[in-house]
RNA sequence: GCUCGGGUGGUGGAACUGGUAGACACGCAGGACUUAAAAUCCUGUGAUCCUAAAAGAUCGUGCGGGUUCGAUUCCCGCCCCGAGUACCA
């Protein structure tokens, strides 16, 4: 048979799961190895062309290292809470957890289907009870730390109480709060058990602080800064307003230091590195306070004023150039800064309140697009500079920050060029302090050259003077040396359902958390996924979300009370419609051994009416008898994997008021009549219920689950949860943790796991997640080390970044007019004469294998796409200076019309037309950007598996090019690949497809072959350069079929070497040949032996001033003079001599010989 | 503006620390096998010039210089593309 990849690939996708052929072990004598991919967010558009990129690398690399003896970690799972789910969650009201099951099983479905080495016993999904226990978990270590400078690391907050009850507030050098009070031993325990922790809140890991966030009135969400595009909202293009809550942070800034110097440890591309420390932002400098000057505060007159007392008599600033401090000529501070109140004087006022209002209205846009342009107001105020007693004004201007720093800057215009404008607009003085300095049009920000007009500094260089600048201001005690970091605590809180509850409640106005035993605090049920009317979070909706500190003892054994309300109370009457449509569909594919069951379960043969996939509570069963309260799971292969999860399911059931018992599909399918017995004897078993229970009738209001785990009266105690959910980077921020002890329900990994595992030593992902997930995780790792639960300062030794695959959208522009727009195959830029009523309308559609399957999709647009792509197209109507009437959707052949200008003029369209071939009035301009399915350029993997296989995908999507460099998606050389693999398959196989080898012994060119190939692909792996080895793969292939080669010793070796990069034929190939089936992942890497390369003689080239000429075949053994003496002999050299004698001759052994003449 | 990548045939891309530029594919052209098509196989394929042909010559890795016997690779200056970031004091 000729190569047969759809049966081959399936049968062996099969012995896989079916024998845990990867399944990795957590006591092992070998090496171990960590290979990680970053988890994907399931989204309901499924797996994308670009997705598998990086996970076609890693398992490469995984099972490289099987091969060479390592135990390898290579764990796959979801990081299943985010946004779109609840935002499709809001427009259908159908529950996340549905959404995210769904998609889950469509991207299980595709990550089957290419042949990943993942070992699936070890999944997790972040929103998963008993994954998100453990976020909550850390949560609560977190908060119940502090950070000690002193040791430089976090510590138990029971030992900063201890130091307080002890020695007061002296000698603590902590990360906290900026308003911590000064305090004795006996002034704390004077302070109410209220005032302590409230103290104690400013110095928690987490902690509570008032802080602005995106909120989108129109979605009546509040949104994540990434969500947020140039002041409106990435969905939907709302507007967006700041607004301050009380929100939940995260004092990352405590590990800034050790999170910079950390980079210099890893193996990081350095891109990437180089964004984490522009985060972070480190700057040394100064920090300088400049005393206000006297008389000139409105506070001496409005000391009791409503307004208050202002909070110093100085301004502080930092400078990283307090060399220059002689050179200031004035003072800048924020328009925001809390003391412009105090420092405007009467006269100022009606200014400064004016630029005030001014610098409000201005958004974002404006101010960066203003950034040119000089503004600012004089507050009337003076402060003196601490270094020569000269009065300086104060001015607020936009251009310094009130985030950053101070927000206040010493301006010395004559070395910075903002300042220096400042300076010429509102005519101040420029002082030189510089030698050297050229200040005639621009400032001159030298470090070079000595001090002028600089007191005691005069004369001195840079490196001096800021050191004795620095010992006059610690000696005054107005300044002294700082670093200052840009980076600022994160915020940790959003204000939505689909995310982890943060386990804390609050009493008397202060967060305390929950018992620890009491975790996993559930999601509750609400009925609608928006704010509530009181613009309270979602979780303001959950019934019964209260927490009472002492719930009931666990359950012993028995049923819980089946009085808990109807079994539909959990969900919401739009969702459980929903849920109701689904169980639908699902009757209509029954797998077999539901079916098998249904024929026996049906037409009352246990004497009970019993339903098949009947929606109960968020879930569907398989089977119930809701009279007895009985319902029966049974389990795909898949199931058994996730235990925890079913459980969680089980005892949300058996709240609800039924018992659950399950079966697998094999018990079914082996013993179906068996499977009958056990339930019916069950259901006899079982009292009969409480019809009123399962009416309906019971109102949605009687009362929800309670987080507790079955306790109603939660809400009695009167202790509010926390309503505001984690943000998505809380469960990715440990998760590669999980993996190591992925069923521990203890701890969140035990120690020996992570003793074990320790580190990943690969992780593969995108650059995107730089300055998030990438600085989340080390900093909760760094956290988790100090705690004494892991070991590795940094997470993530070595991390490669894959390129992204981009999608190729082919827009097509049209006139209204005929004839006066072209498309030009290959002008880049398209010829546009536009009409004077021109319209242009704008098309996307998708290349290759995806055309047929969003032709389809397109036919099916979602209410909203037309808004969403409109957005997209400004920029083109921007470009062409034209006005947007319609969308119209294409394809290659054929246009889809929709939306008000198809309605109008569908009849006059000739639905054949097709824009590429025809001089029509439209042109297309191909354009590539990122894959996504709101630009309708995704292509599917499904397609190509379908057409050439897993193995003819992971090899091309390696063959397209180096694994971190972005590329446009394009299937142009997909022939090449599979065709490569057909002559793979030939080489063991004579030209009627049977299977033949030989076993003799090898010639020396066939072991050369092999040996090529067994140094290159170490090679390549080694340095990540996938590419070059399939490239190397061919060339052995060709070369072996040059040779007709089908010798045992060369093929066996050769499967060995290709099994990382396909592996399906691999395996195949293997087992025929003889060995033990599955046996291949373990095989050990061939040695390689560089005899068998060793070469007799090279052809050397020869190059006549540098130009190469010839070849001459030399042997190897020659020395350089003597080579030199056979080039030079030689008739062909001697032809270019031409009778000269060469003025030089080099010779390198084995590379070449140039001649000069 | 700043930081980091990157510019090589018609296309994707090779070329290890300076040593035969264009590996390997795709595409294209021609041929073989076929009634035909598909599939498969063979040959050619950077540009220009020259030749009946063989052979040969010149130019070629974004542009301009430099170092070197020799530069895609190293150095200086510039142009273009991509990514990140931005009034950061």
């Amino acid at each position: 048979m000729d190569y047969q990849f759809k049966e081959i690939e399936r049968k062996w996708q099969q012995f896989w799961a079916g024998h845990q052929t990867f399944k990795a072990d957590n006591n092992s004598s070998k090496p171990k190895y960590y290979v990680l991919d970053m988890f994907p967010y399931p989204s309901g558009a499924g797996l994308h062309v670009g997705h598998p990129l990086g996970y076609i690398a890693s398992d490469i690399f995984a099972r490289y290292k099987r091969l060479k003896g390592f135990n390898v970690l290579h764990p796959m799972g979801y990081d299943s809470f985010g946004l779109p789910a609840e935002q499709y969650a809001i427009q259908t009201g159908q529950h996340p957890a549905i959404t995210t099951e769904t998609n889950i099983n469509t991207y299980r479905r595709q990550l089957d289907q290419i042949g990943f080495s993942f070992d699936w016993s070890r999944e997790v999904r972040t929103s998963s009870p008993d994954f998100y226990k453990w976020t909550q978990w850390i949560f609560m270590q977190l908060f119940n730390s502090w950070y000690n400078k002193a040791a430089d690391k976090a510590e138990s907050i029971e030992k900063l109480v201890k130091h307080f009850e002890t020695n007061g507030s002296a000698g603590i050098d902590a990360v906290c709060d900026e308003d911590i009070l000064s305090f004795t031993a006996a002034d704390w325990k004077a302070m109410s058990n209220h005032q302590q922790q409230e103290e104690l809140l400013k110095y928690r890991l987490t902690y509570l602080r008032e802080s602005t966030v995106n909120w989108c009135p129109a979605l009546g969400t509040v949104l994540a800064n990434d969500e947020v595009k140039d002041g409106f909202s990435e969905r939907g293009g709302y507007p967006v307003e700041q607004k301050k809550m009380m929100q939940w942070s995260m004092r990352i800034t405590a590990y800034a230091e050790r999170l910079l110097q950390g980079l210099d440890t890893i193996d990081w591309p350095e891109p990437l590195k180089e964004m984490q420390r522009n985060w972070i932002g480190k700057s040394i400098g100064a920090s300088v306070k400049f005393r206000i000057a006297k008389g000139q505060m409105r506070n001496e007159e409005d000391k009791n004023s409503a307004i208050g007392i202002p909070a110093s008599d100085f301004i502080e600033v930092f400078t990283t150039r307090v060399d220059t401090i002689f050179g200031v000529t004035f003072m800048v501070i924020a328009p925001e800064h809390e003391l412009v109140p105090f420092l405007t004087t009467p006269e100022q006022k009606a200014e400064i309140d004016a630029y005030i209002a001014q610098t409000k209205k201005k958004s974002e846009l404006d101010r960066m697009a203003d950034a040119k342009t000089v503004s600012g107001a004089f507050t009337g105020s003076y402060v003196i500079n601490p270094v020569n007693n000269e009065k300086v004004p104060i001015y607020i201007a936009d251009y310094v920050l009130a985030g950053y720093g101070t927000g206040a800057v010493m301006a010395v215009p004559s070395g910075d060029q903002r300042d220096y404008l400042f300076a010429k607009h509102f005519d101040l003085p420029i002082v030189p302090i510089i030698d050297i300095q050229k200040i005639e049009t621009e400032a001159d920000p030298t470090k070079e050259g000595r001090y002028i007009n600089s007191d005691f500094m005069n004369g001195l260089n840079y490196k001096e003077g800021t050191a004795k600048v620095i010992e006059f201001l610690e000696q005054k005690g107005v300044g002294k040396a700082k670093v200052n970091y840009r980076m600022r605590d994160a915020i940790f809180g959003r204000q939505r359902y689909w995310g982890e509850p943060v386990p804390v409640y609050f009493k008397d106005d202060l967060p305390h958390l929950i018992d620890e035993k009491d975790l996993p605090l559930l999601l509750p049920e609400i009925d609608k996924y928006l704010p509530t009317e009181t613009g309270e979070p979602p979780l303001g909706r959950a019934h019964g979300w209260s927490y009472k500190p002492h719930p009931n003892p666990p359950r012993e054994g028995g049923l819980p009370a089946h009085e808990a309300g109807s079994y539909r109370e959990t969900a919401d009457p739009v969702y459980y419609e929903q849920l109701k449509d689904f169980s639908r569909e699902n009757r209509k594919q029954p797998t077999e051994a539901e079916n098998i069951l249904w024929q026996l379960l049906r037409k009352d043969q246990t004497g009970y009416k019993i339903r098949r996939q009947h929606a109960i509570g968020q879930f569907i069963a398989d089977f119930v008898s809701l009279q007895k309260g009985l319902i029966i799971e049974i389990d795909g292969h898949h199931h058994k994997l996730n235990k925890e999860a079913d459980d969680a399911r089980t005892e949300i059931l058996n709240h609800l008021g039924f018992e659950v018992i399950r079966f697998t599909n094999d018990e079914v399918l082996e013993s179906p009549q068996g499977t009958f017995e056990i339930i019916k004897q069950k259901l006899n078993a079982l009292p009969e219920r409480d019809k009123s229970l399962f009416t309906g009738e019971a109102a949605l209001s009687n009362g929800k689950v309670s987080p507790t785990g079955g306790d109603l009266e939660g809400a009695e105690a009167g202790f509010e949860y926390e309503l505001s959910t984690m943000p998505g980077w809380a469960g990715s921020s440990w998760y590669w943790y999980r993996y190591m002890d992925a069923h521990n329900d203890k701890e969140f990994a035990s120690k020996k796991a992570i003793e074990y595992w320790k580190d990943v030593d690969l992780y593969i992902g995108g650059s995107e997640h730089a300055t998030g997930h990438l600085l989340y995780s080390r900093f909760w790792n760094k956290f988790l080390v100090d705690m004494g639960w892991a070991f590795e300062e940094e997470p993530f030794k070595k991390l490669i970044n894959q390129g992204h695959i981009q999608g190729i959208s082919e827009k097509i522009y049209r006139t209204r007019g005929i004839g006066n727009m072209m498309w030009y195959p290959g002008n880049s830029q398209p010829i546009y004469n536009p009409t004077p009523d021109g319209e242009v309308y704008i098309i996307f559609y998708s290349a290759d294998f995806a055309r047929e399957s969003s032709e389809l999709q397109l036919l099916n647009l979602p209410i909203g796409f037309c808004e969403n792509s409109k957005l997209h197209i400004d920029k083109y109507l921007d470009w062409a200076g034209l006005k947007i009437d319609d969308v119209i959707f294409v394809t290659k052949d054929s246009f889809l019309f929709k939306g008000q200008w198809f309605e109008k003029n569908k009849d006059q369209i000739d639905l054949s037309y097709s824009p590429v071939t025809s001089n029509k009035p439209f042109f297309t301009k191909p354009e590539v950007e990122k894959m996504s399915k709101s630009k309708w350029n995704v292509v599917n993997p499904d397609d190509i598996i379908a057409r050439h296989g897993a193995d003819t995908l992971r090899m091309y999507e390696m063959f397209l090019g180096p694994l971190e460099q972005s590329k446009p998606w394009n299937t142009n050389g997909i022939e090449g690949v599979f065709k490569f693999l057909r002559k793979f398959w030939k080489l063991f196989h004579d030209d009627q497809f049977n299977f033949r080898v030989s076993d003799e012994a090898p010639s020396k060119a066939e072991l050369k072959s092999l040996h090529k190939i067994i140094r290159k692909v170490e090679e390549d792996i080694e340095r990540f350069s996938f590419n070059t080895s399939v490239s190397s793969f061919m060339i052995a292939v060709n070369e072996l079929t040059d040779l007709k080669c089908n010798k045992r010793a060369i093929l066996h070796d050769l499967v060995i070497v290709l099994s990382p990069y396909a592996p399906h034929i691999s395996e195949e190939l293997w087992e025929l040949l003889g060995n033990k089936a599955g046996s291949l992942s373990y095989a050990p890497y061939p040695k390689f032996n560089p005899e068998y390369l060793v070469e007799d003689d090279f052809a050397y080239p020869i190059s006549i001033n540098g130009k190469m000429k010839l070849n001459l075949n030399i042997s190897l053994a020659l020395e350089p003079a003597d080579i030199e003496k056979f080039v030079l002999e030689s008739p062909d050299v001697q032809k270019y001599l031409d009778g000269k004698t060469p003025k030089k001759v080099i010779v390198v052994k084995g590379r070449i010989v140039n001649i000069v003449i």
